[in-house]
DNA sequence: CTACGAGTTGAAGTTGACTTGAAGTCGAGG
DNA sequence: CCTCGACTTCAAGTCAACTTCAACTCGTAG
């Protein structure tokens, strides 16, 4: 029974099954196989599945965190070492996140208070700087750095 | 001199002329047509486009904004009233964003402390509340509060 | 044995915010 | 008149993170 099944740990971990076969064709999670074909997963992978999702709350997309769990085994409980690494590096994202947010609302107060309706005196409310030459696709929401945070 | 060509404001608003187009589809801006049927928008659509950047910063989806900018005339330039009920709409917004990543930081940063192994004691690190049923598509990065905050 | 829930696969659909492409038109310069 | 860049439309593609579906198998209870 440290073996669980793929219902077992959906329940237990809050996703759905689809999401964790999902997960597990990304190279996220790994499972092996009863004789029936059906997958079992050693119970690690709970926690494995806990730092994923923490991991997205912190804003790291699924091929970030790829990169940042393949240094974790899969099928023991991480160290307390890798834990700190983990944790210190996504408690930095969050930092960096919060700082630009905070400027952001700064930003915008001082413009309620101006009345700010001059493009050039304000900041948020500024078009020429932001340019964005910042390739293609759908743009994050707070700003756009995804640098190498999650290989830490 | 006073109606720009969509690829002047495109330039100016620091937008692709695609997605101008785009979002005249979706009834976030408008334009008037020359006698070849070209797009000429009013000089007020600059700040239009500068405040549909400035949402999407706060996060507010195209959606959203198309509300929130439905109150404001098309041809010129919002009133000091106009832009204050938006300020501060998305203020208020910034500011829950905020204190959420905030708190999530802070708890990480005790996990740190606390060396955090054990799934019970963590509340990042805990999937049992998570459960999320929050329907299907994907998630937004930072909870999925998307209130009427857009209709200020 | 049969039913039934839980598991399997691969392919296709969803959402938001755009981009890209094809095929054609407009307007100014030479 | 010709060319060239900027414009037009509409359809289809992109990306992430999944979900949904169809058609099947497994395992256990009755």
């Amino acid at each position: 029974m440290d073996q669980l099944t793929i219902g077992e740990l959906a329940t237990r971990a809050g996703v759905a099954t689809s999401a964790l076969r999902f997960y597990e064709t990304k190279g996220l999670i790994a499972s092996e196989r009863t004789d029936g074909n059906q997958r079992r997963y050693p119970r690690a992978t709970l926690r494995r599945v806990a730092l994923i999702r923490a991991g997205q709350e912190v804003g790291l997309s699924l091929a970030e965190l790829a990169g940042a769990l393949d240094h974790l085994p899969h099928d023991k409980t991480p160290t307390k070492g890798d834990w700190e690494r983990l944790s210190m590096a996504w408690k930095e994202r969050l930092d960096t996140q919060i700082a630009e947010l905070v400027a952001l609302r700064d930003e915008l107060t001082d413009c309620i208070g101006c009345g700010c309706l001059s493009l050039k005196s304000c900041a948020i409310f500024n078009p020429e700087d932001a340019a964005s030459d910042l390739g293609s696709g759908p743009r994050y929401l707070l700003g756009d750095s995804r640098e190498s945070v999650a290989d830490a």
